[in-house]
DNA sequence: AGAAGGACCAGTGGTCCGTA
DNA sequence: AGAAGGACCAGTGGTCCGTA
């Protein structure tokens, strides 16, 4: 169990090389790309189906590369899934199989590595450029070795990191409240919908500004449960205000959450 | 035909009105609308299908509303499809069974108007909120009566509206110049996009840009061909320089274009 | 021929639910 | 029981091509 324990961290080391392939071949002949590229609409672009096939996905077919030993499990084709996380403190490493919390944050951190890979990429080929955590981004992820990265991994979490991101303290603190009472994962996830909404309440409800705002936020999606929320609360809010008889009050004396 | 005339300025009144309802029916109870939504998840909301059917795309059912005569054919059941476009002058009224590009120019406009109204609406449900001009806004945009507009058409079209936001002059030169050569739509759609690419050239190729710095472009998508197009050029100019042995150069004497 | 737009399709966002 | 993630699905962006 003690390779475990570094299990946790071995991902730090993933770097995954600075894709760069295939410069577009630059114009070839003198005579101006203009006319060639505005001829080539009346040509019907190759038949639809049968084209250059996007499934690259920005990867040249690097088929059976299984180039490092990613899950850390000595290659034994044992581990099929990730171990589960376990509510651990800021700097504790979870021992056993087991995740921790630090590593599962530092996976939003390896996605948006993946995402200005992708992004650079989609700039330098001169095509549309995402500006968020996208399918193609999970799909340039998993072909780039990071197979532990899955789509509703990420978004299963996203509201916990956003208040990482946007409150560490209280994020800190409600980690070591969790871990002290043995709540497991999911109880922690429920509870870091709480604070977000009480930020967002101070911030006018605008939960899609208050995600924008942060440059590492900013590339996720708001996840559906936490904009419901923030809606139902302001509702919620602006109903009590009213039955108190100041409509836009500040809602000074009158507490809110029950529970 | 003088009541084709009018037919191509008739949709500027067509003011689809402010659409606001269901006001959600703000949270009842004094529980706290906090334990309810929360509890919801576990619930499986509803069973996937059978679902509020979202297919009302913020309109109740206003089935056969039929409401007005927006084609200004007399209601006849004649005309199927809208009248083609001509290449017309800046304030020039199509005659004939034809329509001008100033009414061309006014349904992008309209578009916006939708968006702004799903937009609002979304906002007041809490709900994710576009910011382009999506299918959403073009499913609204029928219900709403407007069934003269259509995704195609506006795609087909959107580099043309660049053009006459971005330099209104440039644009009105080249309809007047069009028109005087009698030439058709199709010829003067193709001519919209090499000013546009020139603009580009001048801001560092970043189309893009150029779109999001414009209020009323912003909210259209970059068409493929525009992009293409710049990407090539960029590729083209960044080729030239380098032959002329100073990269990065500013391409003083060098004639790009040969056509 | 030139043009308008119904309708199709590959790949998306979203998350359920069979799996371990 | 609690949790990870393959795989599905409704609705998207994109535009072809049968239509008039």
């Amino acid at each position: 169990t003690t390779a475990n324990a570094l299990d946790a961290l071995s991902q730090e080391g993933l770097s995954e090389e600075p894709v760069q392939h295939e410069k577009e071949a630059v114009g070839s002949g003198g005579g101006g790309t203009w006319e060639v590229v505005t001829a080539g609409e009346r040509r019907k672009q190759q038949r639809r189906k049968g084209q250059r096939k996007l499934l690259d996905v920005y990867q040249d077919d690097n088929e059976g590369a299984e180039d490092d030993d990613i899950n850390g499990n000595g290659g034994g084709g044992e581990r099929q899934r990730e171990h589960p996380f376990i509510v651990t403190e800021p700097g504790e490493v979870a021992r056993g199989k087991k995740n921790g919390l630090d590593y599962l944050f530092h996976l939003y951190e390896q996605c948006r590595d993946f995402l200005i890979q992708v992004q650079n990429i989609a700039k330098e080929r001169g095509e549309k450029c995402p500006t968020k955590v996208t399918n193609q981004v999970f799909r340039y992820a998993k072909k780039a070795g990071a197979s532990y990265i899955n789509k509703p991994k990420m978004r299963h979490y996203v509201h916990c990191y956003a208040l990482h991101c946007v409150d560490e303290e209280a994020s800190n603190a409600l980690r070591r409240a969790f871990k002290e009472r043995g709540e497991n994962v999911g109880a922690w996830r429920q509870a870091c919908y709480k604070p977000l909404v009480d930020i967002a309440a101070r911030q006018g409800w605008d939960i899609d500004a208050i995600f924008n705002a942060h440059p590492r936020l900013s590339i996720w999606y708001v996840p559906t449960k936490l904009r419901q929320l923030c809606h139902a609360e302001r509702n919620n809010a602006a109903a009590s205000s009213s039955v108190s008889g100041e409509p836009h009050d500040h809602m000074p004396f009158y507490i809110k959450h029950t529970a």
